[in-house]
DNA sequence: ATGAAAGCGCTAACAT
DNA sequence: ATGTTAGCGCTTTCAT
């Protein structure tokens, strides 16, 4: 069964391809075929389950219904999440997803935008690396819709959507505050990624404000787990003092719980915790971990929203659209 | 900036387009093309940046280097992981991926395989649900490299790789038997999918053997969480006899560990667990939860290797590469 | 050793 | 109201 062309379909039926083309496409009200040409192809398409060929169809339109996902890393459940989410709705709207994981790799996702564009992909969602910011500059001048989430670039006008990561740190910062503890620390990564810088900014100005001492540790990104969570060790056991927690990501929050438990160090007795990010296991420590929940469907759901909407030319406004989501504190028992 | 074309490079250079695409798909030796040719060509096309378009070589050779991956729920670690690591070697191999979840639909999944098709897909990688038999014969008498991962549709021969299911929860509820338990349930899912049957299986082998009482309960797949841990809860309640559980899966296993939490039951004292598939949660719950890992990276090794051979030819011979992966039973502390 | 030209399957401007 | 035809950018056969 050799596949059929609309070349065929026209032949069967003695038409021209054209006439098939329109129906096909929606167009034949516009250019007055009769209705009965119109039920008569309509028919036989689907008798003979005619499809057509996107990749012709997308080398002559220049469109290729594909969106571009670029994750940090798709096995991480936050990304997974939310890239579960924007699949269904891109999916639901005629859009395939091709998607990759960059690993804040600056080299791979360079590689990877320009394997996106050789794609013909129509529009992208990315969490974008540092040094990505002239990549993404070409697309938007080439009228690629493109969104950014999680972090955004400074200096580069793009749609994004983001969570308030400065209040979100303050706000956890000031429960523990609240309930006493004076050598809270902030652990997150050596990095100047927006996210990162916004979340050790909201923890500084609530521990500036009530007058005590920061103490932050910033470990290496690419570094392997185990060295992670060795880093996180000394500097635990070489801070006595330090009585709270405060860490910047999932991530970092299981390598402190590993820490904890490994050294015996009891939560909230010892050290109180809280992490940016909720995670299953944070709901089902003992104790109980209190977290930063980002709204993950929300975030999804205005990415999707946002780029659907350029690829449709709506709104026809220029301007960039640029939200910011409350996260949510989960206060649980991780702190006393 | 428009965008270049072969045409263009070939003006450029006062020769002919054919000589150009010769040079560029490294068919020049064959084509004795001069050396100098070569260079000059090489040379300007690096110079300009010309990238082909893919679009237009996939429409001419019918070669696409995309491959469709097919996985039960994106947003699920083991297969989030797996994806994760055969995205990286596809990309390494100069093949892109699309994806989609088919949350174990059938009709969902129908239309993905025809989209993928549409598509072009070169190869795919599919976790099969029940009632796609049909479609996955279609794709291979047409063809296509197919390869089944986690589960395989009897009867329907093509290359997969899976873990030995049934050993495993022989094995773990071996362990439970050899620790003295005597009511040991297994929980799973109402499901005739072939890693699911054969859990069971495993599980009864042992069960049987030692004169015990196979005690299952298997819930609705596309029940929502809340319903499927009532589900446990009402099954642990009314079976007060029950000393030890096994469950099917991750997923599964969570859902049990919110139960014995919410219900006070204490964890091995009361109830001992055990559950197919590792997780995070599982190592850092408190007790640490026994586990049955699968090894995900060999999983994703074997499937992308398989598959990539496949796509080049390579073995020559028909036969269906089958195989099957030991997991690794992580005993911690969840039984006593 | 290099080039002309056909054709992959589709859309759309331009006839009629 | 329907058809003719010229591309989209590439590969490849056939000619020279």
């Amino acid at each position: 069964m050799k596949k059929l062309s609309i070349v065929d379909i026209a032949n069967s039926l003695n038409i021209s391809k054209t006439t098939v083309s329109f129906i096909l496409n929606g167009r034949a009200r516009e250019k007055r075929i009769s209705d009965e040409m119109i039920e008569r192809v309509l028919k036989y398409v689907n008798e003979v389950g005619y499809k057509p060929n996107t990749l012709a169809k997308s080398l002559r339109t220049g469109k290729s219904h594909t969106i571009g996902l670029l994750v940090q890393d798709i096995s991480n459940h936050f990304f997974a999440a939310i890239a579960r989410q924007i699949e269904d709705r891109a999916y639901k709207n005629g859009y395939k997803i091709i998607y990759s994981s960059t690993d804040n790799d600056t080299r791979k996702t360079k590689e990877l935008i320009a394997l996106f564009r050789d794609q013909h992909v129509d529009g992208y969602i990315i969490v974008p690396p540092l040094g990505i910011e002239a990549d993404i500059e070409d697309l938007i001048a080439d009228g690629f819709p493109v969104v950014l989430f999680d972090r955004y670039l400074p200096g580069v006008e793009t749609d994004h959507v983001l969570v308030d990561n400065l209040f979100s740190t303050y706000n956890a910062t000031r429960l523990l505050i609240d309930k006493g503890y004076e050598h809270i620390a902030f652990i997150s990564y050596e990095s100047t990624q927006t996210q990162m810088e916004h979340r050790k900014q909201g923890y500084r100005k609530a521990i500036e404000e009530s007058k005590l001492k920061p103490n932050i540790l910033e470990v290496d990104f690419y570094k392997e787990e185990k060295l992670i969570i060795e880093e996180i060790r000394s500097f635990i056991l070489n801070n006595k003092n330090i009585d709270a927690v405060l860490f910047g990501n999932n991530y970092l929050g299981t390598c402190g719980l590993k820490v904890f438990r490994s050294s015996g160090i009891k939560i909230p007795d010892d050290i109180a915790l809280i992490s940016f990010d909720d995670l299953e296991v944070f709901e089902l420590y003992t104790p109980e971990i209190t977290a930063i929940a980002q709204p993950v469907e929300a975030i999804a759901e205005e990415v999707i929203t946002i780029l659907l909407n350029r690829l449709n030319n709506v709104p026809k406004d220029d301007s960039k659209q640029q939200v910011t989501l409350a996260t949510e504190l989960k206060i649980r028992k991780s702190t006393r």
